[in-house]
DNA sequence: ACTATATAGTGTAATGATAACACTATATAG
DNA sequence: CTATATAGTGTTATCATTACACTATATAGT
């Protein structure tokens, strides 16, 4: 047993699957790294937990710092701790799943990260360390996540239509859903609210835009999410 | 960011919750510290991670030291990173949570436990560190995977009659629910698979002994498990 | 102005799942 | 041999899910 309270040869990362729904693709946020090991490879955003930090301070931070993200969705998903991990020393990370509504945010760059982008979720990518496994983790916990929690709103802007949310579960869950059997089921949950406004960014007939009903999704909350989605 | 590839003062701990059913009780096992800090007092099994150990890897090191459990259902629950959950430094646990079937293992004391008891999951125990919070999610996390998983058959005993299981979901739900529908809706699943034996240890009329049909759980867990048991 | 077109939006019937409900069967204890 | 506690069993009503095809409407192109 370590008795020793000083020192640890064990360092702690912190790192992020962060998803968004844009342009009817979901994608991932990936950095490229400045520095080694895995210099100019894709990796997670994500790093070094300082010593006043907790885990979820630690992942905000270096999201704002090298995404400029804040404020959304985040849940701790698993802490990674082969031994061999990490080419420069043992480093256990606990990774972070995150969505947001939109990829509008403004990605800049910092010391670690020469470049910051969004990836389609399903694209090949061969990313630094374990992070494939991380990311893969991330997709199956999003998954399950999205069949009985209505976090898919998470992902959309603060309005939405009812066929873009459709497409959203189609594509995450790659199968194609009945349209008059989703909006009923939906609607039934009174988990979207409807506006008397109309999305004119298509090309034809405009879709009637709702809004989350947060309410109610607190509601859900309490008695434990006793629905399915999809 | 911490760049010192040598030392770091953050450490790093692994502790379980870990939970029985016996005697129509569900159990979690807990250990009374013999150093300080909380010097006496309950707290979950657990301790610090080595240098050449997996976090899965250590958590069942610490089991088998502490309460010679062996080859258990254990996942990752969370990992909990408050500054100041443990007074002596900087301490971040990784908490898993664990089911054994039966609560006849030799518990034994090593140099940290001076005794390992089993307590009722329900009763007011005031544990060590943060563990009483630790314990309040793992039984949430029970809750929520017992629902769709049939992982309660990790709770019982290698052959087991159907009212023990639903005494089993009754107790951990709190809440009664129907024998007939009960029955119907488990054998459909094909989940157990009936014996000619009878349990005889009751006092009155022998009820039928069934066991878990692995091969149909592995079936499901490919599918996802598209059910739901309770 | 009219037409073509792409997407939005709607209802009903069949099927399957869940929930509600009460009695019989049987081994043991006395 | 009787009383008793627990095991074990089916049917119906309700609710949820699935399958399925047409009308509505704003825009673009003529």
């Amino acid at each position: 047993m370590n008795n020793n309270f000083e020192y640890s040869k064990i360092l702690n990362t912190v790192d992020a699957v962060v998803f968004t729904y844009d342009n009817e693709e979901l994608k991932i946020l990936l950095v490229k790294r400045e520095i080694e090991p895995f210099k100019n490879q894709w990796a997670l955003p994500g790093g070094f937990l300082r010593d006043n930090e907790t885990l979820e301070i630690a992942i905000k931070r270096e999201l704002k710092e090298k995404a400029n993200i804040e404020s959304i969705f985040l849940e701790q998903l698993h802490s990674f701790s082969s031994i061999n991990r990490d080419p420069r020393a043992r480093v256990i990370t606990t990774a972070f799943y995150a969505l947001i509504n939109n990829s509008n945010y403004k990605i800049k760059a910092d010391a670690d990260a020469i470049d910051a982008k969004w990836f389609l979720f399903n694209s090949n990518f061969k990313l630094a360390f374990d992070h494939n496994l991380i990311v893969d983790m991330a997709i199956k916990r999003l998954k399950k996540n999205l069949e009985y929690r209505p976090i898919g709103f998470e992902l959309l802007p603060k309005y939405f239509t009812i066929s873009q949310i459709q497409k959203l579960y189609e594509i995450i869950f790659d199968k194609e859903v009945d349209k008059r059997n989703f909006r009923k089921k939906l609607l039934k949950t009174e988990l979207i609210i409807e506006t008397d406004k109309f999305d004119k960014t298509g090309v034809k007939r405009p879709a009637r835009l709702y809004f989350f009903n947060e309410d109610k999704y607190n509601e859900f909350k309490k008695e434990g999410f006793k629905f399915k989605i999809i």
